[in-house]
This record gives C-alpha cells, structure tokens and sequence, in this order.
DNA sequence: TTGTAAGCGTTATCAT
DNA sequence: ATGATAACGCTTACAA
C-alpha cells in the first residue's frame, strides 16, 4: 500500500506504531504518503498477528431496560475513550443466547469480556473457564465466586431504605422484590429485612411479594399487598419500574401518596423525578460502575487475573428524597 | 490444529463451510476431530481472506432514548438471526464522534453499516461515498438523498395526529416539535400543519414550540404555549417524552387532561401506558423499521448498492388512542 | 475428492 | 535504522 512511498511495509508499521527506532526523516516521509492515499490500518488484522485486538463484549439480558441500557451507552463511552470497540449481546434472559453469544466472542479473540450475566443459572461461566479472555462481572455477581467483578452493595441498599422508611416512624412495611433466582435481589431483601430485625421488627414473609423488576408486576404487588385490613404503611420496591407499577394501583384505589403509603424505589431512572409524585429512590452509580469495569478489564488484561490486586470492586448506593415518603409520627 | 486427525487444512475448512465436494467418509472424520479438540473457527481470520466478515455496524445518536435502544435491541436480534454480530456506537449526537467511529466500521471491513444520522448535518456520508461498504439510513433520513434507507412516513405522522384531534372537534392547536435541524421534525410539523390548512385553519408559527424530544422541553412547551387567555384546546407533541412533560406542568397549574386539554404523543414508548392518565398517542414499527434495515442491507450486500430494486423503505404509523384526547363537540 | 500453496493486512523476528 | 521474511488462522485457486 503506502510502501509505494520509498520504503518497505516493516517501516510503515513502525511509523504507525510510533516504534522510535527510526528516523525522523522517514518518518515525515511515510506520514505523507500516508496522507496521500488516505490509508487506514486494518484493525482486524492487527488484531489477528499482535493477538490482541480492539474489540471487547458486553454481554447484558435487557438492552431496553432502562439499567442495562445505561451499562450499553457509558461503558461504550469508556471503551471508546480507552481505544476499543464494543461489541453487544443482548441475551434477553436466555442462557441459550448468552452461551451462544460468549462463544463467537471467544472466536473473535477478543479482549476481554464485560458480562452482566442472566441469573444465577447462567452456565457460560464453564466455557470461560476454558479460556484465558479477561472477563469481569457486572452486576450482577455471585457472592462465592472468584471472578473479578463490580457490584452495587446491594445489601446496604437494602438497610438503607429500610433506615429511611424506619426513621420516618414506619414500623410496618412491605417489600417487593425482583427474581429472587438473582441473587442480588436475595441480597437486597436481606438487608432490608435485617435492619428491621435489627429494631425488634420482623416482616412476615407474606409481605414479601417477588416481581420481575417491571412495571405490571408492581401492579400486581400492590394488589396482592393492599387488601383492606393491611396496616402496611411504607413499601420498598426493587425497581423504580416496580413503585410506579405500585404507585399507579394505589392511586386507582384512591391510596394517597405519599399519606397513606409512603413508597421507596430503586434505581433512579428518569422517570421517577417525571412523575407526581416524584419518586424517593435508591441510585445506583451506574456510570461510575461502567468506568471501574473497563478499568479493571484492562488491568486485568495487562496483569494476568492471578496478579489483580483489588479483583471485588463495591460501589454504594444513594438515598435520593423526594414526594413519595413522609414522616408519620 | 484439527488436521492432527487425517486431512489438511483446505478439508477441514470445506467441511466446516458444508462445501459439497467433500466425501461423507472424510467429513466425518474431520468432524469428530473438530469435536475432539473443541475447534472454534475465528471468526476474524475468516473474515479477513474472503473480505466478507460477520460484523455489522449500528450507529445511533443515543443509546439511553427509548426509541433508539429499541434500535439497539431489535436490529441486534435480527443481525444475530442472519448471523451477524453488531458493533455499536454511541455518537452522543456528536459528528466527530460519529465521524471517527464510522471510521473505525471502515477500518475493520464491515459488512454493512446501518446508521441513524446525528442531524441534517452529519459529515459522515463524505467518508462512506468512498467505500463501498452497504450502508441503510434508519429513522433520520433526508428527503433527498439517495442512499438506501428505512424510514417512518413522518408526513403521515403528522397529518394522522392532526386529523385525530381535528375529528374530535379540537379547532385550536399547537404543536411541540423536535428539534427543527432534523429533517423528520420538519416533516411531521408539515403534516400536521397541511392537514389543519386544508381544512381551512392556519396554525401560527407562535403556537409550533420547537423542543428536544426530552421531557424538560415539553414542560417549557407547557409554560410558554398555556398562558391565560390561550385558547388551545389540544396539542401534538412530537415524542411521548415531551407529552408527558406538557401533562405535567398543566397538571400543576390545575388544568385537567382531557377536559381542558387534549394531548397526543408519538413513540409509544413504555412510559404512555404506564401514566395517569394513559396517553394517547402514534406508535413507530420500531420492530419493523430494524427488521427491513437488516434485510436491505443484506440485499445490498449481496446485490450491490446499484442494483437495488427497493432503496427506499417507508412505514406507516399507528394512532394508539388512550386517555389524554377527549371529544369537545 | 483432496492436497498444495498463495494470499488477506498486519506485526514480530532476524539480519543487515 | 531499515528491509526481508515468517507468521497469525483462515479461504480459495489450482493442481493432483
């Protein structure tokens, strides 16, 4: 190609590759033949001799749920800035897909692969094993395991709404859950429910009713929760989807909110500062999660996973106040 | 690698792409070695001898806007079903970013790019006219051009909200559009506008709000259109996010929807259901819309841009009537 | 039907 | 400091 510039294809490279074993003069040289006929590097075959491309996965469930889509849109933000591409599997749940998707991964020879895996059932973790491609966890994490991963601590995020509703004098409240087949939702209702152990209170586990993270299934909480007679007067929800679902079948059964139900989410989607009442919520710092995971990614690909240092990286969640819970003493 | 069972490389690869002039006996042979030694083909390798690789690139303005995640998850869907992995970027509505990343697409020999253009002022085309790589245009076309693309009818768009409102008897309009600088915002207000003209109402420049399809800009739609002494009875706003902003301010300032103000949206995205009261509103074939970009370029791929009977895909909208627009007659 | 060898666009090694 | 040349893992003429 731009060898037909004087020199030999080895010292085009060099150039490019800003080797500083050669001169000044031939490199001003191929830089302009360079420009002359536009050439561009073929970033696949680079990848095929050096053994490491520019590529890395993202492997998530759910593009169009409003957390995972954020994981798309910020980790590709930090990748970019870092020099690679992102390329995206959306497994839609199935552990099928996601095995299938991680496999022509593998065979593209990526560089590394950031995973928000499906649920505790997802089996693709044998075929990793096999290989020696960086991966990290996104999360959505197992607690035992070994792998390097970034995590909400999703268990503080339950004391912390539980501490919430508590000091504004609810001493009977309810919780609604995502799958509880994922185990960060265990988690969360975990911590939810010990810090009420913790103050002497112990929530029936009637009261305890698992969603899917979506918006109909906060309907059907709020249904199964609010019979005439129950005494509940704060829920947490999982999902911000969830409150609103939840919000949305109080009002229809003329339940004032924040003064008979006080409500708490999770996540802090847009939505929740758009409704009215706005939401008080749980954030999670989804943009700083995507940052630490191509970090790690890419020291861990520098260092081998053997020599990582700080492979379990925990970030904490954040109360967010807004209309939706009220004091009741 | 899997020729340590008998045959040479060339065999082995035959039998993998299913070429016929292999015998039984031997394809056997190589496939249980293939089996034997867990073979993965890489994907890259392939693609870089027969200049025909799996990846597809798709280029959006904003992954975390609902309809364009939409793009994300679908296009994904049906790319994996041809049997192609996507590459995504997220120009953040931003032409050099947009720029840069179609460069990288070019530089790892895509198959096809399908691109959702930044604005009316993309530069990128400069850059793609000197390839041949296939190329769709998704959603944000320009009247013009020639390039293949796969678009909603927004002239329809408009003319159906127009002609919804003006058959519930609403005489007195206003519309809350997009940002003017994108051509599919122009032609939706031309929409709405003609069908009102030739019914003998002109709708002032005054009463035609330009916003940014976010929620923000619908609730300055809100503030600067509803002043007392207005006397609109309805509006169409160009994105659900924008019509819900306008519900909100107008809830605050105690007017009520329907019976003081009609409102349609467009996208129906997830968030109009959900809402109280629910939205009515025209829904884009998302689906559809990547479902025909896919195969358009595959055909593109495979016929060659010149050749293509069909280059231009229009769709139709849908009117999804709920809860905001109500009868005045 | 199968094997041999060339080639895709790079980088890495080894002379020079 | 630079040039040949091999190599990456595959496909594809062409020859056998």
């Amino acid at each position: 190609v731009a060898k037909l510039a004087g020199v030999s294809v080895a010292t085009v490279s060099r150039v490019i590759n800003n080797s500083m074993t050669v001169t000044q003069d031939t490199r001003v040289k191929v830089e302009n033949a360079v420009r002359k006929v536009n050439y561009k590097p073929h970033l696949l075959a680079r990848g095929l001799r050096s053994r490491s491309g520019n590529l890395i996965g993202l492997v998530v469930p759910e593009v169009i749920m409003h957390a995972f889509s954020c994981f798309v849109s910020y980790t590709d933000d930090s990748l970019i800035e870092a020099g690679y591409n992102m390329i995206l599997g959306n497994t839609h749940g199935d552990p099928d897909r996601e095995e299938k998707f991680i496999d022509n991964l593998i065979r593209m020879n990526v560089s590394g692969i950031i995973f928000s895996r499906v649920s505790d059932k997802s089996r693709a973790f044998r075929i990793l094993e096999s290989t020696n491609i960086p991966i990290v966890v996104l999360d959505r994490s197992l607690q035992h395991e070994d792998v390097p991963h970034v995590v909400l601590d999703n268990y503080e995020a339950g004391r912390l709404a539980a501490s919430h509703l508590y000091g504004l004098g609810h001493r009977s409240t309810a919780c609604v859950t995502g799958p509880l087949e994922i185990s960060l939702c265990r988690e969360r209702m975990s911590g939810f429910l010990d810090y009420y152990r913790e103050k002497g209170i112990e929530i029936a586990e009637e009261l305890c009713f698992e969603g899917n993270f979506k918006f109909e299934s906060g309907e059907k909480a709020a249904h199964y929760l609010i019979k005439p007679g129950s005494d509940i007067t704060a829920v947490w929800a999982q999902s911000d989807l969830m409150a609103v679902g939840f919000m949305k079948r109080l009002q229809k059964a003329n339940k004032r909110i924040p003064d008979d139900i006080s409500i708490v989410g999770m996540d802090d989607i847009d939505l929740s500062a758009m409704i009215d009442p706005a939401l008080t919520t749980i954030r999670q710092p989804f943009r700083q999660m995507c940052e630490k995971a191509v970090e790690l990614i890419l020291l861990e690909k520098e260092l081998g996973r053997e020599n990582l240092d700080h492979k379990h990286i925990v970030l904490k969640p954040e109360l967010v106040v807004r209309d939706t819970t009220k004091s009741i003493v």
